[in-house]
DNA sequence: TCAGTTGTTTATAT
DNA sequence: AATATAAACAACTG
């Protein structure tokens, strides 16, 4: 379940325990997750090369080497797993990066997404170009000057990877639920003092969520009752509102956000 | 059987 | 350029 906060936890998996170790080889169980590269080039290309300290820019993770990058990206349901040696494969182990330490274990059921190569950082970064500034680290002058210049929906202007990148369904939601800004509400429309509101909230929920590892389901917080029969809101108990918004499921309570 | 799903890309129209 | 919408990708859950 792959937000911002779970892809920050792959990225440290991969800072803790690849980074240094050679690649031996990488094992291809299915081939429907790479994109744009075959598994004899992806092997051949990275084989010898050792693991450098990962990025994560967004939802995207790149991992460099001394010779090309892996661009992996999680969808709704990839997962990043270290073993010291050798472990049996997972149901849904799509990929394994062997290395002379220990194994890097890409899985993910749905396949959505995957994996990609460039032949150094400087590819990488042209290959998310399109990105937006990282949610976790844009600065409030600039998230204001994002937010100001679009007239579409807040949610659907906080989840376009290319004006900020990072903000998924569930954070979204959880942010403006925290914010108490109505999810339809034009971004241009927000007060500065909304603005800086959003952010400071935005920055809370994920610190906070980073720290959890990924976005708590406790009671406290919206994502803890948004899959509940008849959720409530945390704070004041009134009956959420849900809707389809920027083609995503949305919950947010009328009565702290507004109807 | 059917609807729903934590994401991205592409196409299409406005 | 923005904006909005839908479809496709794939495989599971309730």
């Amino acid at each position: 379940m792959p937000e911002l906060p779970d892809v920050e936890g792959f990225k440290r998996t991969l800072a803790e325990h690849a980074t240094g170790h050679q690649i031996e080889r990488v094992a291809v169980r299915d081939p429907g997750v790479l994109r744009g590269v075959s598994a004899r080039q992806l092997t051949s290309r990275l084989r010898g090369h050792r693991f450098a300290e990962p990025r994560r820019q967004g939802k995207w993770v790149i991992a460099g080497t001394d010779g090309p990058a892996v661009l992996m990206h999680f969808g709704m349901t990839g997962s990043l797993r270290w073993t010291d040696g050798h472990a049996p494969a997972e149901r849904f182990e799509r990929l394994t990066f062997v290395t002379d330490g220990g194994e890097l274990h890409y899985d993910d059921m749905r396949k959505l997404t995957g994996i990609s190569l460039a032949s150094n950082d400087e590819e990488a970064r042209r290959l998310l170009r399109s990105l937006g500034p990282d949610a976790l680290t844009v600065q409030p002058g600039e998230f204001a000057d994002l937010m100001h210049g679009r007239r579409a929906a807040l949610k659907t202007v906080l989840m376009d990877q290319h004006v900020v990148a990072g903000l998924g369904n569930l954070l979204t939601d959880e942010i403006l639920w925290r914010a108490c800004i109505n999810p339809r509400r034009a971004a241009s429309s927000l007060t500065a003092h909304e603005v800086r509101r959003l952010y400071a909230r935005m920055r809370w929920v994920l610190r906070t969520s980073i720290q959890a590892g990924d976005v708590p389901a406790k009671r406290s917080w919206l994502t803890g009752v948004r899959y509940e029969p008849a959720p409530r809101c945390p704070r004041c108990r009134t009956p959420l509102c849900h809707a389809r918004i920027g083609g995503r499921t949305s919950v947010w309570c009328p009565r702290c956000q507004g109807e």
